[in-house]
DNA sequence: TATGAAAGGTTGAACCC
DNA sequence: GGGTTCAACCTTTCATA
């Protein structure tokens, strides 16, 4: 399935999708940028359809839900194991991100979250128990994230 | 501010969000839970007040959409400065996440996309424009994230 | 706090240019 | 590819227990 080039439009979808995807409907966008609202609902079934929009969540905030400790957990796999140990790590409670790095000793980079101590330690244990050898823990202070504005176009 | 607990039906409606959130409607988890929608919206509405949602972000796969390289990049910022650093971080071009650390060498991690070495280069170079020592730099296999899933663990 | 009902907005599909 | 229409669904707001 070759990937075709993103267009202007695409792209702005995309963006405004990225940033807040409740509070903005397909009509927004449309008028925003000036095309009509099933315009961009075409678009956004066929960014589906081609696997570039790959879901949708609801970004929670952990510290504020009652978890206090953020913790990012290195690892090391080997790497015919790495995809799948990466994919299991995420059955483990508590772990709410994987990253899986092509090299380095540290490949496999876990990020978890816990009300306590005892949480972490269960996790580190279940990660440990899975065949991960865990190499570093550490708490993290915060995280951001943002869409793509690498066509910086407006923002609003 | 208080962080009141999260009751069983505050955390179904999350774990539902967090999972997919174009495709699930209040009354779908109302209905999953056997109660009634209103309540449902209710809660979300409570979950917002509280802070504990933060937003709601489309989930892109930046391979497919032509960004084929996938980047962490690794710096190290004087503590004073390094969230003000992380923040700017985030306004670089191809820059899609940023986590701070709260001790270590290595303090600052980026994510960024582009599609090519040239894209790479120019962003380190923001990076460091902004005042970022880069220590290292590794490709990402792949990035995976799934809901916080130990719901069935605590009571209350 | 949970529920129900009416009004207005949103979505997806079929059809036309 | 873009646009229009319409039925079904969703959400918001208000009222109620």
């Amino acid at each position: 399935m070759p990937s075709n080039e993103l267009d202007e439009l695409d792209r702005y979808v995309i963006y405004r999708l990225q940033k807040d995807i409740r509070g903005t409907s397909a009509a927004t966008i449309a008028n925003d940028y000036g095309v009509s609202p099933s315009t961009v609902r075409k678009r956004i079934s066929r960014l589906e359809d081609e696997g570039i929009i790959r879901g949708s969540h609801l970004d929670i905030d952990y510290e504020q839900a009652g978890y206090q400790l953020f913790t990012i957990i290195f690892c090391t796999a080997p790497i015919p194991e790495r995809e799948q140990l990466a994919q299991e790590a995420l059955t483990v409670p508590g772990v709410v991100s994987v990253r899986e790095l092509m090299t380095g000793e540290e490949n496999i980079h876990v990020v978890a979250v816990g009300r306590d101590g005892d949480d972490l330690s269960r996790i580190g244990r279940d990660l440990a128990a899975l065949g991960l050898e865990i190499v570093e823990e550490e708490l993290v202070h915060n995280e951001y994230s943002c869409p793509l504005h690498w066509f910086d176009k407006q923002s609003d």
